[in-house]
DNA sequence: GTTTTTGCACTGACCAGTCAGTTCAAAGAA
DNA sequence: TTCTTTGAACTGACTGGTCAGTGCAAAAAC
């Protein structure tokens, strides 16, 4: 934008379902990738991992095209800059979130549970997702609530996309009567997502030999109530 | 550490009751504060909402300064360097922070209320702070989890300084009878916190018009279990 | 007279972004 | 089959700029 006189050929990306299967861990080597799209692949893959340890100002374009084994100028060859990189980062991670809570949700659905356990399977979801791409998670709690920023504008979408995911499941338990009508949808959907956030992370962080089930319970019972009145 | 003929004069700081009264927006001049002290707390007030904007790396030392009214070589003569002055702003935040915690859990405490009442008195009081320093919080939740970085010790105190808080009245409340032993008192410290924490940041970025009791019986209600069977 | 602050010039390291040149697989020509 | 051409993808040295931290003499505060 600042530059006029480059033609750096950018493609219009965005334009295709840009997957980011294997944002972490690569394998899945289905879908067949063209050469760039492998190598976009391995620098999500790069860069992930050193801005959620380091932060994004910290980690320098160097850093990701060396952990990528790549050159500097493919970085650029690929994104338009530092931050465009970051930004489709951020996209295709929450992209691959939110797919995977409306999915869980309408499973339940299909099942014909209730919403909780909709709520339930998508606090279930949400972990899986977290063990997952820990990294990425980090990274995406780490700028959630920064101002200011370049990449301002693509974060208050993505951050919309998830808890929307969440509130339409309460609106719809409320519209059914499973929820009190007196419930703050927006602010509920808000604490569960730093509910499973916060709580996935401390595992993952510092107990990662627990199981997913082991996690899950201890939020579901946080969940339904179960905490006060044991026997 | 990588200079070594320095003699900068860096008094040891964290021995004496720095506090951080007025960490946001000055007010109260309580407290017969040297002048150092005073230049401190300016120093801390910029740098908290500089580093919440932008992070710490994007955070140059002369912004600080700047926003301090107060010249770089001032910076440097108080604290030893740019790390230094974060971690110090982190340890006085949270110790501000706890402290409010456990004064919150121990007058539920003197007035007879249960360990629930003392949880819920812990999540007004946890908002209550971040209501007043909003900035501190926003730079707390951004850093928590990175790693590989210089104040990462700093940063474990502090976090477990902060969740031990709200452990203990868990482990109270369950060698009570009041709360169910088979609840998992770290991982549901840790999805308290989180809980609070993004609630809180939404309500703050959000929608800042509404006022702490409404927020506050939003989250009362999810940690009571009454969200599902309202009427 | 001692402590603290100022202002400012300076240094050395580091870093985002650039660009002229290289590689190579595939398409086409002979 | 073998040779030639094309251009997308990639490379890495280089540039212009930024920033943490230093040094110090003079002023201000106490």
């Amino acid at each position: 934008m600042t530059s006029l006189g480059t033609s750096t050929p950018v493609p219009a990306t965005g334009t295709g379902p840009v997957t980011i299967r294997a944002m972490e861990s690569s394998s899945t080597p289905s879908g067949g990738s063209t050469r760039r799209e492998a190598t976009r692949q391995k620098l999500y893959e790069a860069a992930v991992t050193l801005i959620a340890e380091q932060g994004f100002s910290a980690t320098t374009v160097d850093e990701i095209a060396e952990r990528a084994g790549v050159a500097k100028g493919t970085v650029y060859y690929n994104f338009a800059s530092k931050s465009v990189l970051f930004e489709e980062l951020l996209r295709h991670g929450v992209g691959l979130l939110t797919a995977s809570l409306r999915e869980a949700a309408e499973q339940t659905e299909r099942d014909g549970g209730s919403k909780v356990d909709a709520l339930d399977a998508m606090i279930r979801a949400g972990l899986g997702f977290i063990a997952r791409y820990p990294s990425f998670t980090q990274l995406y709690v780490a700028e959630l609530y920064r101002t200011n920023r370049a990449w301002q504008s693509t974060l208050m979408v993505v951050r919309q996309q998830v808890n929307a995911a969440i509130e339409d499941v309460l609106h719809a338990g409320v519209a059914g009567g499973e929820f009190s009508p007196e419930i703050d949808v927006r602010l509920t959907a808000a604490a569960l997502v730093g509910m499973v956030l916060v709580a996935a992370l401390d595992w993952q962080s510092f107990q990662p030999e627990r199981s997913l089930d082991d996690v899950h319970s201890a939020l579901s019972r946080l969940l339904q109530g179960r905490v006060s009145g044991g026997h």
